[in-house]
DNA sequence: CGCCTTAACGCTAATAATTATCAATTTAAT
DNA sequence: ATTAAATTGATAATTATTAGCGTTAAGGCG
């Protein structure tokens, strides 16, 4: 465990949002100013490799970390990017539904909700009203 | 409707598997020899717009595309990285606990089981046997 | 504590999917 | 057939991420 890769796994935990790789180098860079983002990147995915940390991929060109690896599930604002965790349990009963169409083996399962957020969500009602 | 753009939609609905843009092109190109690469992911853009087709990021570090713009769910293999769909109705009940959470605005969701397609779960019985 | 092996670092250049640009061509409405 | 607008193919640009490499620092052991 480097100083560098507890500064990223820190700065991770310590964020409800769902940062990209450049937020977290410039977060890391106010501790260790000379930290490269290369060094960002390649712990980041060790981090991901040891499911210290998920890795979240919705549509966007970038990728968004999550420093809570349990399996939970996102909203997606349409409008603003932002992801937020929705605070609903696991719904196991999808995998048993799903491994009824034999469809294969299945680890795990991923749900996003895509929409609006609150704040987009009252944004729009504005120009509309 | 061009003729590049009719080819891209009918190599898309007449697949059912769910391609990269790459793959695309080399299809269109046995029909349009001279196609380029940009009006391939051009008119994937444009169809996705207009909701005639669908893009999914599951990871992976490029596009798929699928020729079926209604919802419906996948499954990824972790192994070979194939896509393919779950004939699972779809779980509307899921909007309505994620809206109880009080997240914002709903417009979709999706969802898509992660585990090893029935030839990479074969492979690797034979495997452990 | 000091040595030593090895893994990780910072730097820089490379990769690769996707997008932007733009003159030339095609579409489709008049 | 004319013509204006939209789309094309070719090429260059963009940008997130990874690879290569000489240098540095963890952390185990004497
Ligand atoms: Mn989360
Ligand atoms: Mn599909
Ligand atoms: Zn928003
Ligand atoms: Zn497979």
């Amino acid at each position: 465990m480097t100083r560098q890769k507890k500064v990223i796994l820190d700065i991770l935990r310590s964020t409800k949002s769902h940062p990209t790789a450049d937020w977290i180098y410039t977060e890391a860079r106010k501790v260790i100013p000379d930290i490269s983002l290369g060094t960002v990147y390649r712990n980041l995915n060790v981090l991901r490799e040891a499911g210290e940390i998920l890795e979240l991929n919705y549509g966007s060109s970038y990728s968004h970390y999550d420093g809570n690896p349990e399996n939970h599930y996102h909203h997606v604002c349409l409008e603003c990017d932002r992801i937020a965790d929705v605070p609903m349990p696991v719904q196991a009963e999808l995998e048993q539904k799903a491994r009824a169409c034999g469809c294969g083996e299945i680890y795990y399962h991923r749900l996003e909700f895509y929409g609006l957020c609150p704040a987009c969500q009252q944004k729009k009602d504005k120009q509309t009203r």
